[in-house]
DNA sequence: CGCCTAATTGAATTCCCTCAAGATTCGTGG
DNA sequence: CCACGAATCTTGAGGGAATTCAATTAGGCG
């Protein structure tokens, strides 16, 4: 599945996503942006449902997340899968891999994905030079671990309502940031029970409940948010924990 | 509460443990784990139940644990506390906030804690020279984060017996690790509760269950581990999600 | 047009929660 | 060293939210 190899590679216009990504991280050095984009040694598209990396594979490179969504998931043993995470344009999909030389978990694309391959040596060499980006990098991993931790708080203290509200404001901000269509939430109840932990089952019945509330729209196969607000109220909604903190903390008057 | 300046400062003998984990993490240069132990600028001791860390509060330091237990939490909307993940002496209290410049969870100690300090601004340019210092601190983010989805996993998928058996475990290894006493596992019914999600009155009859099967000491107050591979086998515990990996990939003949 | 995936519905069950009251232990000060 | 209050642990009963199992319907795509 190798791409033909194009004078301007596709995903040159896409990289814009990545610069923006790591301006969000800190990173505001062009020079440093421009130096890391050139690692990008090449790119591979996977469709809907595949796997971009499998579970257990060792990891000569790291990849980035060029369009789609992806999610990193785990197999249960009861035969269930555990989504972890969910990955919008500009995510890594295995930092975890790339720090820890070890792939726990494997990755997938939720939609179908373009994706882009960095080698792991020249990264590595790359980080030892600029500090600054391997700082971004870091604080990227830290906001993984705070949309993870923001899930736990409400699985285990939420109704299901409010959890399944909260995933889909969670992705329609996403979208929204990473300018895609919010007219449909690309993601099945399937999905959405194995990131949420409840069953399909369930999820179905509070979907129904959300499109009864007027919150989704009724009659639509697929997921399509009516009420943005009203989603957001359920939800009790706060994207903070999205984002890399630009509030008060990060300038005070010292 | 100032320590009184001791020419042979009190976590002297502690700071091995910070080279240790340090080691873990893959710092091996001798004078890098020396440099970075000399930021610690000085200790402080807390009471069990008091905060390390309040929340919100604008970090100008870092803090590390030197001995005892803490946990990172947060006070969920309905009054109940929700235990994000547990401190084992040489990890830092507050990476997130380091990072992200922002506290959004609190920190309190288990058990009486001694922790150190460092100055932000001095471990910025610390780490600006020493980026292999960054990338093993990185490294622990990672972990931590690993550990959280463990409990996700284990959370959603599978019965409470289990989950605190996991739990249980989890403190069992890292108890030994840091070369405390696994007489008694230091924890409350009350933390096992917030930290599982659990209401304490089922961690409760879980415990009572686990003393049933033998797992636990019987006619103790506080938790005892009588069995611990039967402990090991309730939980289907496998601690590799607690380590760096030093596996096959760790040393690929390149 | 037919297959496969996704969505939907119903019924019975189970695990865990809440509420509420007691028993036990710990820590602290007298 | 003992006593008292506070925190922790224990026990019972009843209810509810989400699960499992099983079957059916609807859509998407070749």
């Amino acid at each position: 599945m190798e791409m033909a190899p194009l004078r301007e590679p596709m995903w040159a216009g896409v990289a814009t996503i990545l610069v923006m990504k790591l301006r969000e991280l800190g990173v505001d050095d062009d020079k440093e942006l421009r130096a890391f984009l050139s690692l990008i040694k090449g790119s591979r598209t996977v469709r809907r449902g595949e796997d971009i990396l499998k579970f257990g594979s060792l990891p000569k490179t790291l990849t980035v997340l060029l369009s789609g969504i992806a999610c990193r998931y785990r197999m249960m043993d009861n035969g269930r899968r555990q989504i972890f995470a969910f990955q919008y344009p500009g995510d890594a999909c295995d930092y975890h891999s790339y720090v820890l030389s070890r792939q726990d978990d494997a990755v997938a694309a939720v939609t179908d994905c373009l994706v882009g391959i960095l080698d792991r040596d020249d990264l590595e060499s790359f980080l030892q030079e600029h500090p600054r980006v391997g700082l971004a990098l870091w604080r990227a991993t830290v906001l993984e671990a705070r949309i993870l931790l923001e899930w736990v708080s409400h699985s285990t203290q939420h109704s299901a309502l409010e959890r399944i509200a909260s995933l889909l404001c969670e992705h329609l901000v996403r979208l929204t940031r990473s300018d895609m269509s919010t007219e449909v939430i690309p993601l099945t109840q399937i999905d959405l029970a194995d990131a949420s932990g409840l069953s399909v089952v369930h999820v179905n019945r509070t979907i129904q409940e959300l499109r009864e509330l007027g919150a989704l729209a009724k009659n639509i196969h697929g997921i399509k948010v009516e009420n943005r607000e009203m989603l957001m109220q359920i939800a009790k909604f706060d994207a903070t924990y999205l984002d890399v903190g630009k509030t008060a903390a990060a300038d005070p008057p010292l």
